[in-house]
DNA sequence: GCCGTTTTCGGCCCGACTGTTTTCAGTCG
């Protein structure tokens, strides 16, 4: 079992206990040790061989043993036995908005209701209506809550979700009466997938903001609004929040909705040891006073901290850090001088080499390298040998174009054939600058078959970094089965450095492993794969990741200075191994 | 069910919004 299956395993026993009705408290220990294990980085079966399944934040003895049952039988008798008192059907109800626990509870042993299709049955015929707390007015919601699941469009990549955020915001900004706004939550800490967008803006008066709000053109359907937050849905199903309070209280706001919920629940720990109380208002004393902040740096600064970047704000340990003193600094785009992979006209990039040198000098890059496709990955027009043979000569002419103002190197991005063989030859592969080798196909290989097969290319002494590592395209191609513990130690025995793909429906290595790998000493490599020049700024959302895997800069290859960069690369080919 | 620079037992974040159970529970973030 992977870890997210395992992970999987432990949400459910969390919904199913909380219909059941147990203390809450268990339930939580339940989520917790399932985004734990989601965000370990290593294998929990790994863990589990070398009996340090005790060392996963949020594992007790008893998840312990449930683990140990899971891994050592396929199964486990405390989900079943709970399966059987609960009907594990129930679990679909809870995604209807506002349907929780305890209303899912009371249909099934007051209603006789235990799926979604006898909900929605009851619900439209009336039926509803008698059950205890629920009146029409519930009734009603339960029904327009199914037609917005029904709507509900699924988690966007941040790509699609970031350029519709701004757009919000920038309207936000203009509203008479809106001193500041911005795009909070999971978008604002760079989840490489965004499930609602939250905004918050800081006013005098909420209220002819709020209205502004849900009478925008998009809305197709207000699910909440209040005077301090109101909640829509616009077109596509996709949920927005938004929250105002006034400008002094801007910092509290801001800090809260950008979440996490878990980071944000170990503040407020650590405010209450201090004998504080901290909320989207302000950190209160117990005395009643109270202190507002028109900024977040104040926020931690009153609970003792540095300011922790938003990305870093998933409770993986950032708080501990931030009291420590080693919060990480973080990449920025102004340390990225190389990019190790990108297309041109000699593969399926819609530019000349010229076009994407020039573009890549206006970004500030000294180094460029031109990573077209090999003849293997045929809709991609690769190139034969012969091509890239040709296209050597152009490389070379558009460099003395350049001057020294930017170092093009001759690269490729070489197909990974499903054997794990290369599409050219050594010969070919060591005439080159750089090799960046990737999975483009049978990507549903087994496990085992996969893992060989990856580690075979790495192997090759000729590869330099391996291209979006697992093939995963966001947000609903799956990557490759790997073996991550394989991966990683042929990784620091090779020294082949793994690709960061920035491209907003890759950022693959995922950041969970990009973390573990860069704890390793692998190096990484962020690359944005652009096809044409403008995409060279996708370089933001790979950054994104990058901070979100707690990577320093030099870390990253394409940060180090280009003469290290180029001694690295020279001297990869004569390895050992 | 987990966890410990106050604790191995007794805690475990905080407030807005909604609808209904006229004083509060449920849901959400």
């Amino acid at each position: 079992m992977n870890n997210e299956e395992v992970a999987a395993i432990f949400e459910r026993i969390a919904d199913l206990s909380e219909i059941k009705g147990e203390i809450i408290y268990k339930t939580l220990a339940y989520r917790k040790a399932a985004d734990s294990i989601r965000n370990l980085g290593a294998d929990v079966e790994a863990i589990h061989r070398e009996g340090k399944l005790l060392d996963i934040p949020g594992v007790g003895k008893a998840i312990a043993e449930k683990i140990d049952e899971l891994l050592t039988t396929g199964k486990l008798n405390f989900l079943l036995k709970l399966e059987q008192e609960v009907p594990p059907t129930l679990v679909d109800l809870l995604k209807v908005p506002d349907i929780g626990p305890k209303k899912a509870a009371m249909f099934w042993k007051k209603g006789g209701i235990t799926t979604l299709a006898e909900l929605e049955a009851a619900a439209r015929a009336g039926k509803l209506r008698g059950l205890p707390g629920m009146g029409e007015k519930s009734e009603a919601r339960i029904i327009s809550g199914l037609e917005a699941l029904a709507r509900r469009s699924k988690r966007l990549s941040i790509g699609v979700a970031l350029p519709i955020a701004i757009r919000w915001v920038e309207w936000l900004r203009k509203l008479p009466g809106v001193e500041q706004a911005e795009a909070a939550g999971s978008l604002r800490r760079r989840k490489i997938t965004i499930g609602d967008l939250d905004f918050v803006a800081a006013a005098r008066d909420p209220k002819p903001i709020m209205d502004a709000f849900i009478h925008h053109p998009e809305v197709q359907r207000i699910a909440g609004q209040g005077e301090n937050k109101s909640s829509i849905e616009a077109a596509g199903g996709l949920n927005i929040q938004l929250w105002i309070q006034p400008p002094e209280r801007f910092g509290t706001l801001l800090q809260f909705v950008t979440g996490s919920k878990e980071h944000n629940v170990r503040l407020r720990e650590l405010a209450q040891k201090k004998g504080l109380s901290l909320s989207e208002q302000s950190i209160s004393r117990a005395d009643g006073s109270e202190q507002t902040y028109a900024d977040e740096k104040g926020v931690y600064a009153a609970l003792g901290l540095p300011w922790i970047p938003p990305e870093l704000r998933e409770d993986r340990g950032e708080i501990a850090a931030a009291l420590a003193g080693k919060l990480p600094h973080l990449l920025v785009r102004s340390d990225l001088k190389a990019d190790l992979h990108v297309h041109s006209t000699w593969s399926d990039g819609a530019a000349t080499i010229a076009e994407m040198a020039a573009a890549a000098r206006e970004r500030g890059l000294k180094v460029l390298a031109i990573s077209d496709h090999s003849g293997g990955l045929g809709v991609a027009g690769g190139m034969s040998v012969e091509k890239l043979h040709e296209r050597r000569a152009e490389i070379e002419s558009v460099q003395e174009k350049m001057g020294d103002s930017l170092r093009l190197l001759q690269g490729a991005e070489v197909e990974i054939h499903a054997d794990g063989s290369l599409d050219y030859e050594d010969e070919v592969l060591a005439e080159l600058d750089v090799v960046v080798a990737s999975l483009h196909s049978s990507l549903r290989q087994p496990r085992e078959q996969i893992t060989e097969r990856l580690l075979r290319a790495m192997r090759n002494p000729n590869v330099d970094v391996i291209g979006h590592p697992s093939g995963r395209l966001l947000p609903n191609r799956e990557g490759a089965d790997l073996d991550w513990e394989r991966v990683l130690a042929a990784a620091r025995e090779t020294g082949v450095a793994l690709e960061i793909n920035a491209h907003p429906a890759r950022l693959d290595l995922d950041e969970v492993y990009a973390r573990r790998a860069a704890e390793m000493g692998i190096p990484l490599s962020l690359n944005t794969d652009a096809h044409a020049p403008d995409q060279l700024d996708l370089i933001e959302y790979g950054i994104s990741a990058a901070r979100r895997a707690w990577l320093e800069p030099e870390q990253i290859i394409n940060t180090w200075p280009p003469e290290k960069l180029l001694a690295w690369l020279q001297n990869r080919g004569r390895k050992t191994h």
